[in-house]
DNA sequence: CTTTCGTTGTTCATTTCTCAACAAAAGCAG
DNA sequence: CTGCTTTTGTTGAGAAATGAACAACGAAAG
């Protein structure tokens, strides 16, 4: 609705990125936020209870903001698309500073977790209409999956991206499809 | 006084000069500066009269903005002191994108003759303290040195900085006194 | 020529943000 | 422990920004 609103919610989760990228989260203050973010002190109360929940709430926006990134003009995607996967590792590449604090930050494991949660989320699609056979369990397969996926994106981003989106959509897929007739 | 106030000119100036870059200043609608500014329509008319008068403030403040950035913590500098001289370039260095638009836009002198002007105020304190013996008459001289002054600076950030600031005003000393020499 | 469309500059009621002040809590020196 | 400073979270009055609407204008298209 108002544009304001949407403003002072970005550039105060903005610098608190920033922030979190120089100290520790317990050191970063109010005050030291709203300075970065050229705001009122009051203003990042009007959006945020408190410190901790705009940890949260960045966590969640920047997860919901890489997600809507690939999802673009997406209908049903039931099967994870290669168009799909590279838009998001695009999306990564282009905003890497701010995902590369929410992803290796230690003492903020949230973001990690979620993003895990969710590509899991995804995966169990996939592997439901797998025919596994040797006894392994789905849900077993998917946490597998997902946490190897989560590893090598948080790899990629912090040795500064080494590999275009593209070539490295096209070793996950490699490997996953090598594992997948493993078993 | 209140941050909104400068906040919103600075957006606004930003997203004027960014649109400048890419597009011909008569092309430029009020509706695409507030776009890009992320920033209503009328908040635009509530500092700018028109598109020119956004132009004038923009060469002003940004000219003021460049004097400032050398003058930090100095009294009477009466003589162009070499640190005076590289805080200036190392300025124009950092915000090159923004500078190189108002120095080498054709259609908007405006800055590139505000800058020699200002350039000449200083130099010609400089020219008053030599003793000339060829008949040079001494606004001649400060003429010829200012806008020789500003067409390196010029030459400079087309060429996308290719020394140092500190190079710069070494090279820029050692022209200056080679010549006031044969004079 | 007429119609359509986009831009301009202005108005107004509403909403958000700002600043300054405050008491309370937390952190830190001696 | 005891002051001293900093930070926190909240308040209220006032200022600035917002969206929506408007008439007027020029340019482009039919």
């Amino acid at each position: 609705m108002d544009r304001r609103i949407e403003r002072s919610r970005q550039m105060i989760m903005q610098a608190f990125i920033g922030l979190l990228e120089e100290q520790d989260f317990e050191k970063i203050t109010i005050q030291g936020i709203a300075d970065r973010a050229n705001v009122n002190r009051g203003t990042v109360y009007l959006h945020f209870t408190d410190k901790y929940d705009l940890l949260e709430q960045s966590v969640e926006t920047y997860l919901m903001m890489l997600v809507d990134s690939c999802l673009q003009e997406e209908g049903a995607a039931t099967e994870l698309s290669r168009e799909l996967l590279i838009r998001a590792f695009t999306y990564l590449k282009e905003h890497a500073s701010i995902y590369r604090v929410l992803m290796t930050n230690k003492g903020i494991p949230t973001f990690r977790h979620r993003m895990t949660q969710f590509i899991q989320g995804n995966i169990t699609v996939v592997v439901n209409y797998m025919n596994l056979e040797t006894g392994i369990h789905r849900d077993v397969m998917a946490q597998f999956l997902s946490i190897s996926v989560t590893g090598l994106i948080e790899w990629w981003i912090v040795e500064s991206m080494p590999y275009t989106p593209e070539e490295m959509v096209e070793q996950m897929t490699k490997i996953l499809e090598a594992r997948l007739q493993l078993w």
